[in-house]
DNA sequence: CGTCTTATGTGACCGCAATCACCCCGTTTT
DNA sequence: AAAACGGGGTGATTGCGGTCACATAAGACG
């Protein structure tokens, strides 16, 4: 399929670019849809490739010496991943996964260094997402220190909670990860997830909407659990 | 104290900056002795200053909701700390505690920034040195997964064990961390630390001497633990 | 020197989440 | 339409590591 500058002026990291720029990058970048559970970038290798999500949900995931799964961070719609390879050029350290059907628009490495050099200005965006995920990196792990498991599954709902909806009394989270996946995410197992699912539908806390969406209810009540002021 | 070039020099980031230039910094950079325990950094506050460390340990740490430490990183000798601010300007999202009494050189953030306007080449180690960061964050997260308790702590022993040894029969861990301090980094309990190194000892696997050194005496069966090869 | 503090060592108990085994249900595949 | 699959739901069991409560050892320090 062909990218188009319109396209990729939909991501904030590219829509400040003159339409001439964004015409050339869109002539050697490369868009793909991704199944659910297809792999989108290949840990260990150097992949040299930025891809932003256009739309569906990805999860890096990484596994332990033994095989399990680990749940490293999810991309929502408009961020890029694989951008590692920009600081060092090295190898993608986890895996990158599309948990729902997924839109792709890969730029190569070596186009994204000449964009850079073009447009330094990009660095501030790029340097500020890398610091970004360090941080969220961070909270993630203090996240694995809550003892109190219904937190941590808290934390990660409403880590989910779009930003618009935080202040408001209902949201709604759309292509919500499976159970699995925030298991490996909370260093959890998945039946433990959805008990305290159950527990939080039966509270009318959260209500599942087809397979797609999951309402929250009580978006305050939510963010109560999650900052352990109330215990589930 | 008086920051000297020939100190600046020592570090691996700097060592190959003209003299007048270290000159330069010095001048404007400060030197510390922090006790054990003594806060370097403090999360969530713009700390504006890089600092390397020159002697000694230090952990990243961070805090849970309900107050439980949680370990992140060490900082070695001639590595530094808090750069994050270089990339976005935001605050200092961990902690960073000195585990051993510690020698520190900051340097601060403007005096970094003018550096790095006169010799961008820097950019590449300060890059690279996030991106390692964001690996061994990974590689920590990874380790987490592990069910087996043992391994983890021996795949923890086994990052402590110097580059140069690692290959040898026997190895020196100095100034190794408290139990408490590998605890919190493995989401464990002090307990277990303790009961997994004393299983370590009754096999002569390691061994302590003194309080500020750790002898592994063999490296290669302490390797087949932390890879899972053997069963602890 | 004795006193304080911090680190380590160890047993007993117990609670909680992992595991296992199975169910249901909706979707996709054949 | 049947079969296969993946996701979710649920009870029973159990084992492992957390917690607690101490004991002991080793420095730190006046």
């Amino acid at each position: 399929m062909v990218v188009t500058p319109q396209l990729l002026k939909t991501f904030p990291l590219l829509s400040g670019l003159p339409y001439a720029t964004l015409e050339g990058i869109a002539g050697q970048s490369s868009v793909r849809r991704a199944a659910r559970r297809a792999i989108v970038l290949n840990a260990g290798q150097n992949e040299e490739q930025i891809c932003f999500l256009f739309e569906g949900r990805l999860q890096g995931v990484d596994f332990t010496i033994d095989g399990r799964e680990v749940g490293l961070y999810f991309v929502e719609p408009g961020e890029f991943c694989g951008e590692l390879c920009l600081f060092d050029g090295g190898a993608q350290p986890e895996f990158v996964m599309a948990l729902t059907p997924s839109v792709i628009v890969s730029i190569p490495l070596n186009s994204m260094q000449t964009l850079l050099k073009m447009h330094p200005e990009l660095f501030a965006t790029i340097s500020a997402k890398i610091a970004g995920h360090v941080r969220k990196m961070t909270f993630q792990r203090s996240l694995l220190g809550l003892p109190n498991i219904a937190q941590r599954v808290c934390c990660q709902l409403w880590m989910l909670v779009p930003e618009k909806d935080k202040e408001k009394e209902e949201a709604q989270i759309r292509n919500p990860p499976t159970h699995m996946e925030i298991a490996i995410m909370l260093n959890i197992s998945r039946e433990t997830v959805t008990r305290v699912f159950q527990s939080l539908q039966n509270r009318q806390i959260v209500k599942r909407d087809g397979t797609s969406l999951l309402v929250v209810n009580k978006v305050g009540v939510l963010r109560g659990y999650a900052e352990g002021k109330q215990e589930l």
